[in-house]
RNA sequence: GGAAGAUUAGCUCAGUCGGUUUAGAGCACCUGCCUUACAAGCAGGGGGUCACUGGUUCGAAUCCAGUAUCUUCCACCA
């Protein structure tokens, strides 16, 4: 673009993003070279780009960028996850718009459209991810539900249940007798809701089926399940209960007898101490039934009405009944009493039903093994966790690790490889054919129709967890045996993970339990968590606050390169990331900066017969050091992933040394032209710079690449190496502080005095003053320096490091001798404090010698300002 | 209710083994400047009892205990 118009960051992005596709500098292969790889955290197929999504994939970009400068072979392959409950309930929404319920349609007919939606809205996050700068390979794209990664998931599924690994079992889930489906526990909002809670007497049993006059009272919210009770429970250490045990006692109403049980479960202060065990209505009750080997009784059906095993009310709704049965107990005089009572209900999201706590069959993967592996992984150090505080989550999730339920009541999804025979056994096995075959070997007769698959659908997890393997080489999961292809040789284990810690235990940790399983080798070697991202006052970006701006606007506002320096500002990594736009702002107004500067070079006319002017010579060798040093620092904080310290350091390299102490030094006076050495040098750092920035800001570095200097189709600042740290020289980086610290100290006797900034004025400076640095301080405060003595001459004086400075000018005398004398008893104080320490016999005895050194140079420093203090007060009160 | 983490300037955060610190950045703010790269800028400046209370130590933002507030994850109580 133009050099004399302000940056315009869209006129570059999409040129350069166009050039690097063009040329597949994002591609990689299989060589000889290192390989860093990164696969993507897959977003949703259908989902759009928010601002999580921005800072994920930045973090991401940056790594790979930064490798891939470094010489290594980058790939960072991109994909989406089919998201089979987000998905699915996507697509019954926009079907219910068009008026199609979901249950009118069969399972082939629903996944016809579910295709369909796929194919029209799928994808658009990886086109947004573009308009970030995001360098994947995207030959390389993968989706979770692709033939090839369903037959991995497939695979790996029949793998574990061979393994013996896979079993099905019993479990609560959330039924919506409405929808008639089950819902996740993320799809159950919890409502405090007003309820009452019902005092029942149930009486003691005489044995025989008839009453006692002995009762105990229970407290319920939900009298119509009594019919399903089958003990009544207290807690063992509970005294008042003692005399109930070994009784009876029987349901009212239907005077069924029940045992009367002990566990911890209950607890005493709560209700009347006594708790009715419900196992097929209620998820605790179910596990208290399982430790007791209770029966289980289910007398709700999936519309939410009684069925005939309650006995009493069959048919009615299950909040008929409620009232309806009190009422009843109220009658047999069963009912002690009734109290309000608030308590958290679970509704649906979806039709707001009230949700019925329902046994069904389900599958589940063993984790018990799988979990000791994969906290062996991080504990042994093979995969580092950053920030490490999520070492103990990991840890306290994998010693409780709980089964994993795989199976989903949904259609969108890899459906269960599991084949039932009439007789109800079980065949798993990868396709239908073998299924046959393998049913036909139990049962000779059997024939394809008279076997029946497995309605369910498995857990999206179950595809994601292969992803670091099945996106390189898909017939991998389930065969640990099997060869790995090359790419999977050679890409497996990739570096580096990228992700939120509300995954850790869904995704990491299953990735890594997947890995050593099929693998035997940990996926990943570092999981860097993010934080949440955040608006201003704290609350979640979300889309139903409407809070979260989009990050295409801003990018069309800012600039991709803004955006990304605007998330990365404010990302120590697992802390949450409170996002405002002024931080943007501040990414925009640096890539401003940095074009300007470029102007300002790029501008400059060269005079081949000119020598440098020494203070350009002085800027050049101290800015070798500098860069030197900020690269070493810079190297320093990415081995850390401390990516926003690194830009930091980056960003104060480029403002505040190169352009504001270095380019002020070596810019030529106006209508000058600029000598050939400095120019050179000059056009050299700035090269240096922008391939530092390059992993954080593509675009802008890649614009001003080409035009430094004459580049050839198809070179790409995105191969060019990262600047190396050399070696510096601390002498020569301490006396140029001091320079800067003198001319820093003009600057503010200027401004105190009020004097025009281009007023000469006589500098001297005491013979402790580096003379080598002496043209930085003439240069830029416009002074002539000299070695000398202030005797008898007025004006004002301060201390740089030990030397001191003298300023020759009019003054004010009362002024400045106010100001000396505070500045005079500040240094006094100070003295008494580091004094008080150096005597106290502890410290000089505990102290580590270098502190001590530390404390006496303090002392000689203050002592040495005081006495420059004393001898200019001594100079002015003349 | 259980667990983990946090609390440093108006805001967002560094502070690495307890000692290069009289606690640092960036943004915001205030003052002065449209100075020939840049007002999206330049030159300056103010602003902190390191949440609170104790303890350990020659020495604490840093280690320990307690208190308060906040966040997240888990369980949500018949």
């Amino acid at each position: 673009m133009e050099l004399n118009t302000k940056y315009n960051p869209s006129e570059v992005e999409d040129k350069w993003y166009a050039y690097w596709l063009e040329h597949k500098f994002f591609h990689s292969e299989p060589d000889g070279r290192e390989p860093y790889t990164i696969v993507i955290p897959p977003p949703n197929v259908t989902g759009i780009l928010h601002m999580g999504h921005v800072l994920n994939n930045t973090l991401n970009d940056v790594l790979i960028r930064k490798a891939r400068m470094d010489g290594k072979n980058a790939c960072w392959v991109p994909g989406t996850d089919h998201a089979s409950i987000a998905t699915e309930s996507k697509v019954v929404a926009k079907l219910k718009e068009m008026g199609i319920p979901k249950d009118s349609l069969t399972r082939e007919e629903f996944l016809r459209y579910a295709w369909e939606w796929k194919e029209e809205h799928g994808g658009i996050i990886l086109k947004q991810l573009r308009k970030l700068g995001a360098s994947c390979d995207w030959d390389r794209t993968r989706f979770t539900m692709e033939p090839e990664l369903s037959e991995a998931v497939i695979n790996t599924f029949v793998y574990f249940y061979k393994k013996g690994w896979i079993y099905k079992g019993v479990r609560m889930v959330n039924w919506d007798p409405e929808a008639l489906t089950a819902v996740s526990d993320d799809e159950v909002i919890h409502k405090d809701t007003q309820s009452h809670f019902y005092h029942l007497k149930y009486y003691i049993s005489d044995g025989a089926g008839h009453p006692t006059d002995q009762y105990l009272v229970i407290a319920t919210t939900r009298p119509e399940t009594i019919m399903a009770d089958a003990a009544i429970c207290v807690n063992p250490a509970d005294g008042r209960h003692h005399w109930l045990r070994g009784k009876k006692v029987l349901i009212p109403l239907i005077n069924r007898e029940i045992p009367v049980i002990e566990d911890d479960y209950v607890e005493m202060d709560f209700g009347t101490g006594c708790l009715k065990v419900t196992p097929a209505h209620d998820v605790h009750d179910y596990e208290i039934g399982l430790r007791h080997s209770l029966p289980v009784l289910e007398i709700i059906d999936d519309h939410g009405r009684l069925n005939e095993k309650a006995q009493i009310l069959v048919g009615e709704d299950r909040f008929v009944a409620r009232k309806k049965i009190v009422k009843m107990l109220e009658e047999a005089g069963n009912l002690e009493k009734v109290e309000a009572y608030t308590s958290p209900v679970g509704y649906s999201e979806r039709t707001n039903a009230v949700i019925e706590p329902k046994l069904s069959a389900q599958w589940f993967l063993k984790m018990d093994e799988l979990a000791k592996r994969a906290l062996e992984t991080v504990e042994s150090g093979r995969t580092r966790l950053i920030p490490d505080k999520y070492m103990n989550t990991y840890r306290h999730w994998m010693e409780n690790a709980r089964d994993w339920c795989i199976s989903r009541q949904l259609w969108w999804g890899q459906r269960i490889p599991a084949w039932y025979l009439p007789d109800g056994q079980v065949v798993v096995e990868p396709t239908a054919e073998a299924a046959l075959k393998a049913a036909q070997a139990i049962c000779p007769d059997v024939k394809a129709e008279d076997i029946k698959q497995d309605e369910d659908v498995l857990d999206t997890w179950f595809s994601s967890w292969l992803w670091p393997i099945s996106v390189f080489d898909p017939q991998k999961p389930g065969h640990p045996d099997r060869q790995p292809n090359a790419d999977l040789a050679y890409y497996y284990p990739t570096n580096d993970i990228v992700t939120g810690p509300d995954i850790i235990f869904f995704w990491v940790a299953r990735m890594i339990m997947s890995g050593e399983e099929f693998m035997g080798k940990e996926p990943f070697s570092n999981v860097y968590f993010t934080g949440i991202v955040r608006d201003k006052i704290g609350r979640k970006m979300s889309k139903t606050l409407g809070n979260s701006p989009d990050p295409l606007d801003l990018i069309a506002q800012y600039g991709a390169d803004a955006v990304r320096i605007g998330m990365l500002l404010c990302s120590s990594a697992g802390n949450d990331i409170f996002y405002d736009e002024s931080q943007v702002e501040q990414g925009r107004n640096f890539c401003a900066k940095i074009w300007n500067s470029f102007r300002l070079v790029k501008g400059w006319k060269v005079d081949p017969a000119a020598t440098a002017p020494e203070a350009s010579a002085i800027a050049v060798r101290w800015f070798a050091d500098k860069l030197n040093q900020a690269v070493e620092t810079v190297e320093d904080h990415y081995s850390k992933f401390r990516i926003s310290d690194a830009l930091m350091t980056i960003y104060r390299l480029f403002w505040d040394e190169y352009c504001s102490w270095y380019l002020e030094l070596v810019k030529p006076a106006f209508g000058q032209a600029v000598d050939p050495v400095t120019y050179e040098a000059t056009l050299g750092f700035f090269e240096a710079l922008i391939k530092l920035i390059h992993p954080v800001m593509p675009f802008i570095t890649e614009e001003l690449w080409q035009q430094l200097a004459v580049r050839a189709e198809g070179e790409t600042i995105m191969f060019a190496p990262s600047p190396k740290a050399g070696a510096y020289d601390p002498a020569l980086l301490q006396a140029f502080e001091l320079a800067q610290q003198a001319v820093v100290g003009i600057r503010g006797i200027r401004n105190q005095k009020g004097l025009a900034p281009k007023e000469a004025l006589e500098v001297l400076v005491d013979a402790s003053f580096p003379t080598a640095v002496l043209p930085v301080v003439e240069k830029l405060a416009l002074v002539s320096v000299q070695e000398g003595d202030a005797e008898g001459k007025t004006g004002a004086s301060f201390v740089v490091g030990t030397s001191k400075v003298f300023v020759c000018l009019k003054v004010n005398v009362e002024e400045e001798i106010t100001r000396l004398k505070k500045d005079l008893a500040y240094q006094q104080q100070f003295l008494a404090g580091v004094r008080k320490k150096l005597s106290n016999g502890n410290f000089v005895a505990h102290a580590p010698a270098k502190v001590i050194e530390m404390e006496r140079k303090k002392e000689a420093d203050a002592l040495l300002r005081i006495e420059s203090y004393e001898a200019a007060l001594k100079a002015l009160e003349k």
